[in-house]
DNA sequence: GTCTATAAGGCGATAGAC
DNA sequence: GTCTATCGCCTTATAGAC
């Protein structure tokens, strides 16, 4: 992340973890003030206004897929890529069952009714589907599939972290991820 | 339906559509009765409370899909059945990339953070599971299997509807549909 | 039953002292 | 840069006339 001010970064750190809790609609400024222990006033010396925070949120899950892309990218072969990317839904799953993908349910709130950020917030989808269709490419699937194939695996993990936090049950991404190895194993 | 006073089945009616198109977050008690053409003290006659209103609107959706299941079961066998689920997403790409799935959008705003509606919320997504579970078990699938194959559907629907809406393109919506008909036939 | 008017509280944003 | 104080608006919910 690009060097930052202490207190921004509190900011964004306390309104990035608020937001994924609550919600950006239920999450207020003084909210995100107190939890980074900064005045609420002191909240547009750093930001212009509040949907600004959520373009700095933006920005930072944007910057967290790029570095889980840089790390899986190390793998030797594209299917370890892949699974590796449904290892992540693995590993997160409590938190995903309890408030949602971090990805997801923000870009979600975000893109609805074609506000003003709708632009932005389709930009990590963007990302995570781009990255899929290249390793399907690399997994020698002529292009129009390899771009099936990564909507149909970010359908998949969006859509079961969807159930998951509907049903308050992270047994569903275990049984999803389980599939999705098992399709990634013959596809 | 039931059967519901007038004024009450306008209210609705306008609470269903405004909420679908701006979501609940953004929709006001005031906008509602405006467009049900009701003064705005009149919704406290036929509503206790805001998350009033949004229970009458899930036990709406909770009704359309019972509707959709009851013509859907007349076909005659289950694949055929399954296959008319994803045909409904077809159909509806259109919306569902300006706003959304109808069920998912309000279940996925009503769940987050554990809110007072989130038991309720989490019935449509219930009721869809279930059923896809039983036709996967008609199909001959052991129980387990049954249930993992539904889960991978509903999540695949509605994962694609949230790509569709975040990127505003309903035609992700057809790519995907085709990938589910070709699995629907192999599966 | 249906309306108008308003109470009560919360929120984003700004002003201005330090 | 950081704070406190407050403005102005919006929203839910209620009171009370008709």
């Amino acid at each position: 992340m690009p060097e930052m001010p202490d207190k921004k970064a509190r900011l964004t750190d306390a309104a990035a973890d608020l937001i994924y809790r609550k919600g950006f609609a239920h999450t207020t400024l003084a909210d995100i003030a107190a939890a980074a222990k900064v005045a609420l006033g002191s909240v547009y010396y750093y930001f212009k206004s509040r949907n600004d925070v959520a373009r700095a949120i933006l920005e930072r899950r944007q910057f967290e897929i790029e570095q889980l892309f840089e790390k899986i990218d190390r793998l030797q072969t594209p299917r370890e890529r892949l699974r590796a990317l449904v290892e992540v839904w693995i590993e997160t799953r409590d938190n995903d069952a309890r408030y949602g993908c971090p990805i997801g349910s923000l870009c979600h709130e975000l893109a609805k009714g074609r506000g003003p950020l709708s632009g932005e917030a389709a930009e990590p989808f963007k990302m995570l589907l781009g990255w899929c269709e290249v390793q399907f490419r690399l997994l020698g699937k002529p292009d129009q599939e390899a771009v099936a194939l990564g909507l149909h695996l970010v359908a998949a993990l969006q859509g079961i972290s969807l159930i998951a936090n509907a049903l308050g049950d992270p047994d569903t991404i275990l049984a999803e991820a389980a599939y999705l190895g098992d399709w990634l194993r013959d596809v």
